[in-house]
DNA sequence: GCCGTGATGCGAGTAGTGCT
DNA sequence: AGCACTACTCGCATCACGGC
């Protein structure tokens, strides 16, 4: 049995269900493939899955107040230890994460492309900005829907107006990139975001026995395009691995050893940006704590050590 | 100056969901 | 069951521009 990938399983989805925009379902749907296809594709994390050191979460909020944010999809280390039912469909357990890894927000352009798409744009980057402030070594992705049907039934519009998109090749092919333009974190510990992937489907929303389909030629990402639903997987998982599923955490005193001081550097930066931000909050609560203090100057002092080694690796003498 | 077309930003609006 | 609340766009009002 082969692996059925999540950007064919949405249109299957579509296929099934009728679009509606004000309804998280075909969000939810698409995330839950993507996470599917992270277990099949990368064997680290699906051991972690398996074994439960991470789960997932759907409609995770960050933050709070006016600020929050919910995300439809987060996989990180949980606060309780969890079982993994063997026989289940999906081999992660779902629970609350205390860190988090990898979040995802699936976004969609089915009509109007020529708004739609600034705002998801907008979207996109602020969902970054906002999931990096909380969790600084987060692994964000955007996944957008882009329709590219030339008639579509808005759920929303009166009975009977069906919306013509003109022009609709250049406003697709317009769109795919301006997502494929937004500035990405290239495996750093960055506000941007880590990977953006565009799944071009062709969907009337009518039911006229037209079927819904996935459109592989241009305007829809090619394979070789950082916006191709293939290579947005493969970017996530790179990241994902070689920031967090990399075995036992560094021993700090054996680090001269260690081959990858960037990696050790970037996690050490991800968890002293964790420990200020609980601070950071405790301030604003006006109730800190003294193991948050104690656990930030921990933290400070093990910087200092990433980065001398680092210092007496390079120096010359 | 008027009309048509295209771009833009704001907030209204309803399915879904959680709570009582 | 019914109420309150939020989510996620999308429609509309408005603006900008250019041809006639």
């Amino acid at each position: 049995m082969s692996h059925q990938y999540g950007d064919e399983r949405i249109v299957e989805w579509l296929n099934d269900n009728q679009y509606h925009p004000r309804s998280p379902a075909h969000g939810s749907a698409s995330c839950l493939y993507l996470l599917d296809d992270l277990l099949e594709e990368s064997d680290k994390f699906r051991e972690a899955a398996e074994s439960g050191e991470i789960v997932y979460q759907e409609d995770f909020t960050v933050g709070e107040g006016p600020s929050k944010w919910n995300t439809d999809l987060v996989v990180g280390p949980p606060t309780d230890d969890v079982q993994v039912t063997i026989g289940d469909d999906r081999t992660i357990a779902e629970g609350t994460p205390e860190e988090i890894w990898l979040a995802i927000d699936a976004k969609s352009v089915m009509t109007e492309h020529g708004k739609a798409r600034r705002n998801r744009q907008r979207d996109i980057n602020s969902f970054a900005d906002i999931m990096h402030r909380h969790y600084p070594g987060a692994v964000t992705g955007g996944l957008l829907l882009i329709n590219t049907a030339e008639r579509f039934k808005s759920p929303l519009r009166d009975e009977g107006d069906i919306t013509e998109h003109d022009r609709i090749e250049s406003l697709v092919e317009e769109t795919v990139e301006m997502f494929r333009d937004i500035d990405r974190a290239e495996g750093d510990v960055s506000p941007n975001v880590d990977g953006v992937g565009c799944v071009v489907v062709d969907h009337t929303n009518l039911d006229d026995g037209e079927e819904t389909t996935l459109v592989t030629d241009p305007p829809a990402p090619q394979e070789d395009d950082i916006v191709h639903y293939h290579r947005f997987l493969e970017i996530l998982i790179d990241t994902l691995e070689s920031r967090w599923l990399t075995g036992a955490p560094p021993d700090l005193s054996e680090l001269r050893e260690l081959e990858d001081l960037h990696t050790t550097l970037d996690r050490q930066v991800v968890e002293l940006a964790h420990a200020a931000h609980i601070l950071g909050d405790e301030i604003e609560d006006g109730d800190v704590n003294e193991e948050t203090i104690e656990r930030l100057e921990s933290e400070v002092a093990e910087i200092e050590v990433v980065v001398e080694s680092i210092e007496s690796e390079y120096e010359d003498d």
